[in-house]
DNA sequence: CTGCATCCACTTTGATACTG
DNA sequence: CAGTATCAAAGTGGATGCAG
């Protein structure tokens, strides 16, 4: 604690009645959005975390998620029966970071180039990705559901009455549409991969043939 | 730089091929997204920039506008004639984080209270509130100005056929509807003291009245 | 005045090691 | 698995200095 303007106020604060700065006194902090995302693809483990954060210290993912919990964002759970052990979820007010870290995913993506060597690509970007580019105005009243392959990549979007579920792996029922995208060996396999293969033609479809076009139609923008 | 997994990073980098990592990368340091938050209203000069957030370093307002110039966000311009001096303004690519700024915003106003003994509330702040909470949807077609006062506040909200433009201060021409806001003294001049008081009638209306309902519905939410 | 640069105390982070 | 402990390095906050 110290003054600033005769208040008292914590160091971390940034004293403005915004709902941007409050955004950023709640999830601000580095690595805070990062554990933040992670969680919105599904509950994680302590250590499913540090590995998907690669590289942040364990003192500071221990701190981020007492933060998260402390302000409502995260929820620590003592996971039952099957794996036991602590898991961390996004409570309600945590998923409703969604659109936010959308928005800004649309806008970083169009700062990033190729993946350099060294950077992780995880299925996680390819199902936020998903996300971030679906189209809720092409999709009304759409019901469909696709599965996207490239190499060991494998993630599903499923949308019912225009509304998107979508996540890792294979769709739960089986897909209306399965794209196998060609990747070559030497690119990462990442859903700007599979978008490029798809617009291209170098997919191998399963399923309803003619849903290729309204995939790219609605998981694409220009 | 060190050494990472194998590679050379720096060390600000998150080494995820993700664009929300990368986004976080560009502007996720301390007070850079409020930087661009004040710079989204009109161009600023350094001390504006120092007044607007109040408490900001001066070695880190001077660091984080050199790193949001190197990242292309900010651009740095010799003013001409008139005042002359350094003015920062937003470059297009710093503009097109308008979106995820307001997402945030938006999340972020939900954690909000009443604003604080202390807390500083600006007429930007109303001027992104406006923004943020215009709904597109509702504006369609729509071609009305608007002009918001309560007390020593004033911002204006400009629709041109379903395109919004707000500022500080009275609207350019004569705006179609001006919403006078009855606030209590001890309550701060805020967006949000307007949208209650004209919920609950408390405002003094000049001009067509009959479009405050439809300010209501373009520029506010249950 | 504006637009910074410098200095220094303090805090946070990063990397690694270690424990119940 | 789920953290804590430790310590060096980097970053931040606050004050002050200073040129144009």
């Amino acid at each position: 604690m110290q003054a600033c303007y005769g208040e008292w106020v914590k160091r971390r604060e940034f004293g403005q009645y915004c709902g941007i700065a409050r955004a950023l006194e709640l999830v601000g902090e580095r690595w805070a959005l990062l554990v933040v995302r992670d969680l919105m693809i599904r509950p994680r483990r302590y250590t499913d975390l540090q590995e998907g954060l690669a590289g942040i210290p364990s003192n500071v993912l221990s701190t981020r998620l007492k933060e998260l919990e402390q302000s409502g964002i995260v929820e620590r759970q003592v996971a039952p029966a099957p794996q036991r052990g602590v898991v961390y979820a996004l409570t309600p007010l945590g998923q409703e970071l969604e659109p936010a870290l959308l928005a800004l995913g649309r806008w970083g993506s169009t700062q990033l180039g190729d993946p350099q060597p060294g950077d992780r690509v995880t299925p996680d970007g390819a199902t936020l990705n998903l996300r971030a580019n679906f189209r809720q105005e092409e999709a009304a009243g759409l019901t469909a559901s696709f599965e996207l392959h490239a190499r060991d990549l494998v993630v599903h979007a499923v949308v019912t009455d225009g509304k998107l579920t979508s996540g890792i792996g294979p769709a739960p029922e089986p897909a209306d549409l399965v794209i196998t995208a060609e990747v070559p060996d030497d690119v990462p396999a990442s859903y700007r991969a599979i978008v490029r293969a798809a617009r291209l033609g170098q997919v191998e479809l399963k399923g309803s043939k003619k849903l290729l076009d309204t995939f790219l139609r609605v998981f694409t923008r220009p």
